[in-house]
DNA sequence: GTGGTCTAGACCACC
DNA sequence: GTGGTCTAGACCACG
């Protein structure tokens, strides 16, 4: 799950770490009541300073992703579907529409963009 | 060609720049031969302390972008069509990491944004 | 370690750290995983600004013979065997050239210089 | 003749054109009387500013070994043997046994030295 | 004129 | 604590 945690990136990896799970809240796979892993247990994996999973863990406490129990660990919150399904898709495209804006700003046409989105995203692309 | 540079990104501002003129070198918006700004003059159009675009400057050489004649100014290089390419596809990368890590942020999971890629880019996505 | 270090030479107070600390790492002076110095501290040793040590690293780490962790520190990295004999052959090649330039400012040949050569190093020129 | 002008290096242009004649005369490729190439011609040939080409023959002229007539072109010295040839020959072997040293104190043996020197004096080590 | 180096010192993010 | 970035300003060598 933690594949893509590049040390030498120039996201910090508290933020690597925290997208990730994210990603795997708004994703679904977690589900709302799982377990995280503890904090020692991923730093360790991960070879990681536990400091930094502890800062990933409260961004995401901070955002509502999770719900840290002290002494009992921290757990995937209820994602309230706060926003209507469809403002979420008219944020979604508009946030493509951006993309594709910024990227002809810099002279990069679609055909690149496509190339980029499937290297990134390959499969899910297809969900 | 300079609009982009914000000094408020997370992204250091020397990077910034030297990533604008990577990609105009690779997108031909300039030809090689042709000669940078100086450094003191494009500091003072940035507002940004020339030993900054110094910095950009000497990593755009490192990468063989340019070549700076000592006395003499910064030239654009002549650079390999694949190293163009390559340039213009690892940008195109970090516009959809970009893309993917604002919709996370907003709760937006993979699947609404590949349904939102197929909205906006319909078959291009397939080019 | 740091003897050499000298602000009055021509080559850059930041290339001759770099140099020596890659010729030490070449020659498995330190290990790979081996800290260096913080940065504050070398240049406080080498009573020298601390921005200076900070470019000498970073170059190092752009050749690949360190890798710095955010806020923890920089460390020696594994480096290939061929690139360490690379480094310590065109570090050989530097003292060379800096040899035939004093020879020539002093009006010393080639010629006399070779013959100074065979009768200092005698049949070890031919190892 | 001018083969190793290298733009890139650290050592300046005009330190490189002086080096090259300097070891030209030093090794009598060019005799006592001859011309050297005027200064446009020389800059044309290594695509170099004149002004460069200036600075590297006034730099000869101060080592004497090359005089300059106005209007009628530079030409080279008659290099007096000022110093016996035994003394030179005890400099030649001095400047040997420092390179060894400098060579010890970093840590490369005589062997990759040897190397060096075969790659930088190829044949001429055998004259 | 050009770029390159260095300093002193501030500020920041990260671990 | 760590390294990284930036500024303001000085100084230098080169063309």
């Amino acid at each position: 799950m933690f594949d893509d945690i590049d040390p030498r990136s120039p996201t910090p990896l508290y933020e690597q770490i925290a997208a990730r799970i994210r990603l795997a809240v708004a994703a679904e796979e977690v589900e709302p009541g799982d377990s995280l892993p503890s904090v020692r247990k991923l730093a360790g994996e991960l070879r990681v300073n536990p400091a930094t999973v502890v800062q990933a863990y409260r961004d995401l406490e901070d955002d509502g992703f999770v719900t840290t129990k002290r002494g009992a660990g921290t757990f995937v919150s209820r994602v309230e579907p706060e926003k209507r399904e469809e403002e979420r898709e008219s944020q979604a495209r508009a946030l493509v529409r951006e993309l594709i804006a910024d990227a002809a700003r810099l002279g990069i046409g679609i055909t690149e963009l496509a190339q980029a989105l499937r290297d990134e995203l390959g499969d899910r692309l297809d969900d």
